[in-house]
DNA sequence: CGCTACATTGATGATTGTCAACAAGTGTGG
DNA sequence: CCACACTTGTTGACAATCATCAATGTAGCG
């Protein structure tokens, strides 16, 4: 699956670069826009036990991820969307731990973890967004044990809401409409919940005037009421740090030397 | 609060290491014995909120992590012990997330996160050691996001005492026999449960004649029926990889060059 | 010795899971 | 085009788990 470069690489893990000469110092990550994926409905962008090669950038499309126990269990672990990164989870074992499963027709970056690694070593930038890319995944755990084990259901369900709503909105989406994608079994299960709890708590929030639901299409309506329901501050999202797209949905890989400068 | 190094390799984030000069072409990660700090029972190793500037390993006695939400909530989200790597949380935004503190008096190495920044970027091994520490905490996030969201009272104490005895015995001692360090309470919040439930539940297992509980002594009498309870299989704990201390207690940093030789 | 923190146990109730019925939407094939 | 199966979502009734409140016991520590 990884490119050409990528034994060569391994092979020497320090060195200078090797292929085509790099016009700059440093070469860069490589055309991003040549790597990629289309991930029908339904289809599995990677699952549990396949070989670890690459990470991936979501470029359209909605995700689920599946964590599964040691006794068969399974768990909705993230909906990732887009600019999310994905496939970190196989770096520690070099098995992919998660399914990963598109709701809508997806398209994604393919990043060969090789050229990662390398970029990541040639690179300050490039070390810094891989690890920034891992300890994130860290970070966003630690916020959902938090939601697991600390939080009602009634507490979950909106802070779910406002989680959606505010990535729609980092988007470029209308933060107050959007459509969720999953299943209200799928949205469980993330949460910790049954499926007729979640069910059940729409349907509450509805009629306390909060939201307007139907199916799937969700109206947010008092952003207020669904912050208190929550127990979070307004603004409490941890801050965005390095989008890893640009607004025309190209990966922004930096080179070294220059301070900031979009590569496409 | 880290110690002298700290701010003097913020400073200089790549170069060359300061201190004596390394012999060979690769500086290995550093004379690890010399970067050590002792921790009394009770102090905190450091504070969500404190600047990152390290990573530690616990090189003796225990700790609990704490993670607190945005609305004030504090849960225990690890019991770090011997081997464990510490403060990978910080890595992402440069400030710790949680609060690390010791239950016995404990000695940990400082890895100034500079130093390991340019192992991993020189030396294979060291790129594969600090992306597999981070890798690791995402697994072990999963994990336990899936006990808290999919296991009922009952399997989460087991599954807790069933770690905690596999923990030891990796550490070389008994794994039916150890002392918990932490109180019920901090169990409780580490499963998502109330100290309440905990102590029930520990008191029905000794009835049940699967354990022995007196204080914080445990003793595991029955594993297969502790395994049935926690819906495990025998041996589903993830596999070792790449141990970061040796039988004595050193840190293992291994040169580039050779094939796994054992620094100290 | 008494204070304090920690642990155990019981009684009670709330939250949420479970079971079940039904409605609405979607796609398939006759 | 309609009947049909199938998935998804809603709602109700009920039960079980676990949290809460409270009382008591115990161990460490000045």
């Amino acid at each position: 699956m990884s490119g050409p470069a990528a034994k060569a690489l391994r092979a020497r893990p320090v060195a200078s670069a090797d292929p085509p000469a790099a016009p700059s110092s440093v070469t860069p990550l490589k055309p991003p826009n040549r790597m990629r994926r289309q991930v029908r409905r339904g289809e599995t962008l990677f699952g549990a036990g396949d070989t670890f090669g690459t990470l991936f950038v979501v470029r359209v499309g909605f995700f689920k991820s599946l964590a599964s126990s040691a006794n068969g269990q399974v768990q909705v672990t993230g909906f990732p969307m887009v600019a999310d990164v994905l496939g970190l989870d196989g770096i520690d074992t070099g098995f992919h731990q998660c399914d990963v499963v598109a709701f809508d027709n997806a398209e994604v970056f393919v990043l060969p973890f090789a050229e990662c690694e390398q970029w990541a070593r040639e690179t300050a930038h490039g070390q810094r967004m891989l690890r920034r890319a891992l300890a994130r995944e860290i970070t966003r755990s630690h916020d959902h044990m938090l939601l697991l084990s600390a939080a009602r259901a009634e507490q979950r369900v909106a802070i779910f809401l406002l989680d959606m709503a505010e990535r729609h909105r980092r988007l470029g989406d209308s933060r107050s409409r959007f459509a969720l994608r999953m299943t209200r079994q799928d949205i469980g299960s993330y949460l910790g919940l049954q499926l007729e709890t979640v069910s059940r708590l729409l349907s509450h929030f509805q009629r306390e005037g909060f939201i307007q639901v139907q199916g799937r299409e969700i109206a947010l309506l008092d952003f207020p009421a669904l912050w208190r329901l929550s127990g979070h501050a307004p603004d409490s999202h941890r801050p965005m740090v390095e989008p890893i797209l640009d607004p025309q949905g190209n990966l922004t890989v930096v080179a070294d030397g220059g301070s900031g400068l979009t590569h496409m």
